[in-house]
DNA sequence: CGTATTTGACCAGCGC
DNA sequence: GCGCTGGTCAAATACG
């Protein structure tokens, strides 16, 4: 909990104003169209607030880089608390949010993320079929995503293994369930659409990557390896300038693959520091979307 | 043939 | 206690 290192999980880092203080284990970045309200009212949101009291406070940052004709006003939409305990801000769905009290919390540093990776496999966790009764599901650290798109699993640098589908109520999408390839690396991810904006993608993340990611080669820091990159290849995405569209791939499954001219290496495998120097687009790639669309205000 | 995905079943948590 | 729902497992299946 305490022991987040220097860059902080929740926000990657991206919190730089002295007055905001993220200690909690939760956390909520959302990406959205500011013009579409139904985003936060799918949340439980009104007028772009969330209803709860112990949030300090939401920004909304705006993008005003963004070309008109994309017709889609890109911004970051954050949820922070002081209070250590954010609840719904880190569950996408306020149905589900209950559970997360502290008692579902786990005391020991595994959910700070540093003992992510302990090497148990997944099912360790919930102990597979032969589930241990009275064993109380551990959460961890939970970030969200809203990302407007038309591609369901939008590619982010790691590699997945979907377990799990499972349709949503009150939603006509169903919910994909994934883990990380890593057998060291418990992260999962959940992939849904929004019922009440079907070209709005919800993927959380939860838990953090011990281990860089595949297809970025660059020595990542720690809130970068916790929480990648989200690369939107959709024909919305051509906002962000790092994006080639014409390096453009849809695999077989549907799950895009965005492949910039920077991603070549196995994980593991850095670059050196004293190669060609980064042009534009190389520099918006390290910066990741998040780094991209982050207001500066909002980070150094 | 190895790996990834699909999908039905199972389990846990929660509300009534 | 029961039903509902979210989350996970694992056998079957598909794919390269």
């Amino acid at each position: 909990m305490d022991d987040h290192n220097t860059a902080d999980p929740v926000t990657g880092g991206f919190s730089t104003d002295p007055t905001w203080t993220l200690h909690d284990d939760y956390g909520f970045f959302g990406v959205t169209d500011t013009r579409d309200s139904s985003i936060f009212s799918e949340f439980g949101w009104n007028n772009n607030q969330p209803p709860l009291p112990e949030f300090d406070r939401i920004d909304s940052g705006g993008s005003s880089d963004m070309p008109e004709e994309t017709n889609s006003t890109t911004s970051v939409v954050a949820v922070q608390s002081r209070t250590g305990s954010i609840e719904i801000a880190g569950e996408l769905n306020p149905l589900a949010s209950s559970s997360s009290n502290s008692d579902d919390r786990p005391e020991s540093s595994a959910a700070s993320g540093d003992a992510v990776c302990s090497g148990k496999p997944p099912s360790s966790e919930t102990g597979g079929k032969i589930k241990k009764k009275g064993t109380k599901r551990i959460r961890q650290q939970r970030v969200a995503f809203l990302t407007k798109s038309e591609i369901d699993h939008l590619e982010d640098g790691y590699r997945w293994r979907k377990y799990g589908q499972k349709a949503v109520k009150n939603s006509p999408f169903p919910r994909s369930y994934y883990r990380c390839t890593n057998s060291k690396c418990t992260v999962k991810k959940r992939v849904e659409r929004s019922s009440t904006d079907p070209t709005t993608v919800i993927t959380t993340y939860e838990g953090q990557h011990c281990h860089h990611t595949v297809g970025f080669p660059r020595g990542l820091s720690h809130h970068e390896v916790a929480y990648p990159r989200l690369l939107i290849p959709s024909s919305t995405s051509q906002q962000f300038s790092y994006l080639r569209p014409q390096s453009l791939q849809v695999g077989d499954h549907g799950v895009s693959r965005l492949q910039p001219q920077v991603v070549s290496r196995e994980a593991g495998d850095h670059l050196s520091n004293h190669e060609q120097p980064p042009t534009s687009f190389q520099r918006s790639v390290d910066q990741g979307l998040l780094g991209d669309i982050v207001p500066p205000i909002m980070r150094n």
